[in-house]
DNA sequence: CTCATAATGTCAATAATTCTAACATAGCGT
DNA sequence: ACGCTATGTTAGAATTATTGACATTATGAG
């Protein structure tokens, strides 16, 4: 039971760290694109402090990544029939999309 | 020119009511579901506070929906109900999922 | 190896933001 | 009008973030 070393539990801060390397930044140079000081990154990197919404915001555009990959991890995409299901949801009206999803809540509670 | 009224330019708050509000919750309710006063929950959907990493977080699960739509309004190409629904789907078990796909073919239809 | 320098980690105090509780207001049905 | 429910608002306490100074850890040159 190897189990090598699952990144899949990353911290926010790793994220944020990873992505800054990636791009080739010090964090003097990214504090200097955020206007916030140095020894922030450093808390933010550590996870000590800094996961404020207005941060996180800008910190994605700055490491060209998304809130939900910074912030959970997650990355999301379409297969083949939640695609259809999508097209189907478009074409219902208001009040039956209204419907589809009660009845998906009140299936998915099962 | 009438230009009804898209609100491409939402506010944080004004999604957090309205998904709530899609979820047939009451602000006491809603919060409850979080831990918070509801007066804090009055505060998120005026935009005066909590915007905070954590409770950005949770409300995203409770209400099903993402982070990205939550924050900045946009995640992938789903906007917050599509995801709310997709959310649902990914939840269900297979057999759930094609009557759900049914059913939403037939109110497509109508 | 030693020194210099650059990069990052840590801490204390301050500044900013949020949270709760209590009160105020709006809306609705009887 | 009255009661009831849902929501808005305010003040102060509590929490959290930010900064600046200092400590620590690389890294490379000589």
């Amino acid at each position: 039971m190897a189990a090598k070393k699952q990144p899949p539990t990353e911290t926010v801060g790793a994220r944020i760290r990873a992505l800054r390397l990636a791009a080739n930044l010090t964090q003097d140079e990214f504090a200097a694109q955020l206007n916030v000081s140095r020894s922030a990154i450093a808390q933010w990197e550590t996870d000590r402090a800094g996961q404020v919404r207005d941060n996180m915001e800008r910190i994605a555009k700055v490491l060209n990544t998304s809130l939900g990959y910074l912030v959970s991890g997650e990355t999301g995409s379409l297969v083949g029939d939640e695609l259809a299901l999508m097209r189907l949801y478009r074409a219902c009206s208001t009040e039956d999309r209204r419907i589809l999803v009660l009845t998906a809540r009140r299936l998915a509670r099962s």
